[in-house]
RNA sequence: GGGAGCUUAGCUCAGUUGGUUUAGAGCAUCUGCCUUACAAGCAGAGGGUCGGGGGUUCGAUUCCCUCAGCUCCCACCA
């Protein structure tokens, strides 16, 4: 085969997924080995890949390869999530751009649109997963508003409401005026916001409904609710204000009377102590008005505008009312002043628009038996944080956790299986059958007819909280009295959950509810959270700022593996991640270096005649115990899900140990063959290294792996056995590095004094260097002689430096500036007397050497006699030069 | 307003119950090399008083307090 110089990664990668799909070595079914198992966080069915995406996904793919190699039964489940709001925005814009609107449909023709995008859209972000190279179990892929996956959502609700825990009440909720429905206190997201605080007169009335000539002033932000207000709120410790208790005041524009009242709430010495209570369009209004037996006047309708009931500027948009009622309240006299004003605003989270607290029926969840048992599924340690901060976040929630609103005024998601008799009273059954059956036992003469199913929709979290249980089993949810299958008994609890700290109640709380309820038992043991993607500047990636790059463009450009690893590079767990293209780059440099380490060795040719020389012997022996240590390492950083520690022991074992000590080392004369033992050595590493890498870099690695030996049809790198560590000697490793810095020291020798590689040098040495490693130093340091020596014959005319304890020297006959040499060594000598100065100051102190363990003391004593020996050395040396 | 976390080389980050040759890595930088695997490369080098101050300790990047800066989460818009 010939190799290009070159990588090219656009050759291999479709020919292997495709290959790795034939073969179904993704798929997965229950056996006797140990199950792996991760469930993807699923995407929007209508989203496409960004880099959010990339980075999990890598996490997982990572996770459940390394996982399948170490001979588990891997499984990972694939799917899309149906995103109620998002997905039902999408189609009514497309369905306005085709001039329909959603009110001119009905409700079953509304859906018939919303499926037809869902196929025509949906699921193209599985089928960039793929480009990725990620290994999901493709025949298991699942849909949240999937027959079965509805029928478990369905069976959950009706479980829950026959517990008790679900009901149905009109509370003050997240209205978003732009997507016509209420939201959970978790999709509002709170900005803090410019706005004015306006100071107005409210005239006390006279007794007759009108205004007498005192008035009072009343601060707010929010002048278009004025006509709503049930009362004048003030704190009963008030001084300033007691003078008109008992006094009604007129609202400014209508002269409607209300009364003033008083109450703890208010405080004091905000704004000017009076509060104008408008119970139906602020939480906390509401909660006065239920004390104090307030009237609720509703003046705000779903869209946002002024209601017939607001008397003024009825039909306006909320915004525009506020502007004009401004005006209008200036021009009656009624303005005292306005200030600017910045306060937290909460806006909805799918549509971005201000959210309206607005009083109206939903359907809740109680969050009072299922909140704590999640709680304690992760402080008694049995679910694991990764990083382990966000337990406190956790808790924190968990503890003031609302009661979870569930219904959503929309029609893309389950519809809720409440059935309404035309007297009002409804019940909830899974099917209209057996609704019609429940609410005859209510009242006989109810016909299939008479029944109304209720409007709405389940939140869409109501779905996909019970993912990693109704992807095997769906029928499980909801009924206990169904024995999980065989797939749920077996995958269930899954291992690690990847995903981001953003959906941590929406998503990782509410899953551990539902395996607590459902299963009895947690849903993953790992929870493993990545960081938000930013730009180098530490700006959030998005659509706007156009700063998020097009993943299958960098795939495209660098190939999947260059990605892949240019994720990792800078994926601590939990901290955000500063994207660079530059670390893809990285990447594909990487795969360029791996690719041209195989053309090397693919290259040789061996001789089984041919005796191992000394140098391979020893290259071999190194390398050997080289590798056990990396893969030890590695293993620890996985354990610890370090996955880029892991990923960076890996990437120096290959760049700097395997290529540029050990191939130069074994290296032969070019053109001329290889002893037969260590090529076969070395082929073996590669093969090992291969393996090692593939969970990271699965399409090199494949083609590779597949080149370098005969292979079988139907074998694959990603079903081989992960390297295990072996027993290794790290003395020998010391002692190997005590050779590459003399190999190195002699190099920068050459560089400073600029002599050719190619010219042999001299080496004389005093102390204890290995011997068998002077036939390696000589030739990677270029060295026609090693010799060694009980003292240096010309010292000044040559090069000395110190490799560790051993003092070695290089002449230099005519290239040596004694001068230099002189002051090189003596700011050696400066810094070990400095060195030496804190190692005695501690050893001679009596509390260090009595209180310190004895290993630590020993440490320090053998400290002061390397540098003891070092500085001796050095001084001779000086002494020498300067006769 | 409440809570959590961060601050270590130019950049991005490690630093594992306080002691491993007076701090490590990758990238970037500088110098010299087109040496028949790779210039997307090779060889060598430089670079940090671990945010400031105080304390505990024989010993602090590591523990405590404090100040400063940054980030995130929660919170009902008077």
């Amino acid at each position: 085969m010939e190799l290009s110089a070159k990588y090219n990664p656009s050759e291999v990668e479709d020919k292997w997924y495709s290959y790795w799909l034939e073969k179904k070595f993704f798929h997965s079914e229950p056996d006797s080995r140990e199950p792996y198992t991760v469930v993807i966080p699923p995407p929007n069915v209508t989203g496409v890949l960004h880099m959010g995406h990339v980075l999990n996904n890598t996490i997982n793919d990572v996770l459940v390869r390394k996982a399948r190699m170490e001979g588990k039964n891997a499984c990972w489940i694939p799917g899309t999530d149906h995103a109620s709001i998002a997905t039902e925005n999408k189609v009514v814009a497309k369905l306005k751009s085709m001039g329909i609107s959603k009110e001119d449909l009905t409700r079953e023709e509304f859906l018939k649109y919303a499926w037809e995008w869902k196929e025509e859209h949906g699921g193209i972000i599985l089928k960039q997963l793929r480009k990725l190279g990620a290994s999901c179990d493709w025949d298991r892929t699942r849909f949240t508003m999937e027959p079965e996956l509805s029928e478990a959502v369905i069976n959950t609700f009706c479980h829950f409401y026959k517990k008790g825990w679900i009901y149905r009440g009109v509370r003050m909720v997240n209205w978003d005026p732009e997507g016509h429905t209420a939201v959970s206190d978790d999709e509002v997201i709170h900005r803090d916001t410019k706005s004015h605080f306006y100071h107005m007169r409210y005239f006390i009335s006279d007794g007759n409904g009108k205004p007498s000539d005192k008035y009072i002033i009343v601060a707010t932000t929010r002048p278009e609710t004025i006509m709503a207000d049930a009362a004048i709120c003030v704190n009963p410790n008030d001084e300033r204000h007691h003078w008109m208790k008992g006094k009604k005041v007129l609202i400014p524009l209508i002269n409607k009377e209300i009364p003033i009242i008083e109450d703890d709430y208010v405080e004091m010495d905000f704004g000017t102590g009076c509060l104008k209570v408008t119970p139906a369009h602020d939480a906390h209004d509401y909660e006065i008005g239920l004390r104090h037996n307030l009237p609720i006047l509703d003046i705000i309708d779903d869209h946002g505008k002024l209601t017939a009931d607001a008397q003024i500027l009825v039909g306006e948009d909320r915004f525009e009312a506020r502007k004009k009622i401004v005006k209008m309240l200036q021009e009656a006299g009624n303005m005292e002043k306005i200030e600017d004003y910045t306060s937290p605003v909460g806006y909805s989270e799918r549509t971005n628009a201000v959210i309206e607290p607005r009083l109206s029926a939903q359907w809740f969840l109680k969050m009072s038996e299922l909140a704590p048992v999640a709680l304690d599924s992760v402080e008694s340690g049995l679910i694991k944080f990764i990083p382990d901060k966000y337990r406190n976040t956790y808790r924190h929630w968990m503890e003031n956790a609302h009661d979870w609103c569930i219904s959503r005024q929309l029609w893309w998601g389950q519809r809720i299986p409440a059935y309404y008799l035309p007297d009002g009273r409804f019940v909830v059954e899974n099917s209209p059958e057996k609704a019609l059956e429940a609410a005859k036992a209510l009242d006989a003469s109810v016909t299939a007819e008479d029944l109304h199913q209720d409007e709405d929709v389940l939140d869409t979290w109501f779905s996909s909280w019970l993912w990693p249980i109704s992807v095997f089993d769906p029928q499980r949810p909801g009924q206990m009295e169904h024995q999980p299958n065989a797939d749920l008994a077996y995958y269930y609890p899954t291992n690690d959950l990847v995903t981001g700290p953003d959906i941590i109640f929406f998503w990782v709380a509410r899953m551990i509810m539902a395996g607590n309820e459902f299963m009895g038992d947690v849903p993953f043991r790992n929870v493993y959270f990545t960081g938000i993607v930013r730009d180098k500047l530490g700006r959030k990636m998005s659509k706007t700022l156009g700063n998020s790059p097009n993943p299958l463009d960098l795939i495209e450009k660098y190939g999947a593996d260059a990605v892949r690893l240019g994720m990792l590079l800078c994926s601590s767990a939990g901290s955000d991640i500063l994207y660079d293209e530059s670390q893809v780059e990285q990447g594909r440099n990487f795969c360029n270096k791996i690719w041209n380490a195989y053309r090397l060795i693919k290259g040789w040719s061996s001789d089984a005649s041919l005796p191992q020389g000394e140098s391979s012997a020893i290259a071999v022996k190194w390398f050997t115990d080289k590798l056990n240590q990396a893969v030890e390492a590695v293993y620890d950083h996985f354990d610890k899900f370090r996955i880029s520690d892991a990923l960076m022991t890996i990437y120096k074992l290959f760049w700097d140990d395997f290529c540029a000590w050990y191939l130069e080392i074994i290296k032969p004369e070019f053109g001329k063959p290889m002893d037969g033992v260590t090529y076969d050595a070395t082929v073996g590493f590669m093969d090992t290294l291969l393996k090692l890498l593939h969970p990271i870099m699965p399409f090199i690695t494949e083609e590779l792996w597949q080149n370098i030996a005969e292979r079988k049809d139907g074998e694959t790198v990603m079903n081989q056995r992960l390297p295990q560590a072996k027993q290794y000697s790290s003395s020998f490793i010391a002692d190997f590095e005590l050779c590459t810095s003399a190999i190195a020291s002699v190099r920068n020798i050459r560089q400073t004094k600029g002599i050719s590689p190619k010219d042999a040098l001299e080496l004389q040495y005093k102390g204890a260097f290995p011997g068998e490693l002077v036939t390696v130093l000589k030739k990677m340091a270029n060295l026609s002689s090693v010799t060694e020596v009980s003292g240096f014959e010309n010292p000044d005319s040559g090069s000395a430096f110190l490799a560790g304890t051993v003092e070695m020297f290089v002449p230099l006959t005519g290239l040596v500036n004694v001068e230099e040499e002189i002051q090189k060594m003596e700011a050696e000598i400066r810094h070990l007397e400095g060195f030496l100065k804190g190692v005695k100051a501690k050893l001679s102190n009596e509390k260090f050497v009595s209180h310190a363990p004895a290993a630590v003391v020993e440490l320090e004593r053998k400290k002061e006699s390397d540098a003891t020996v070092k500085l001796e050395n050095l001084c001779r040396a000086v002494a020498n030069l300067k006769k």
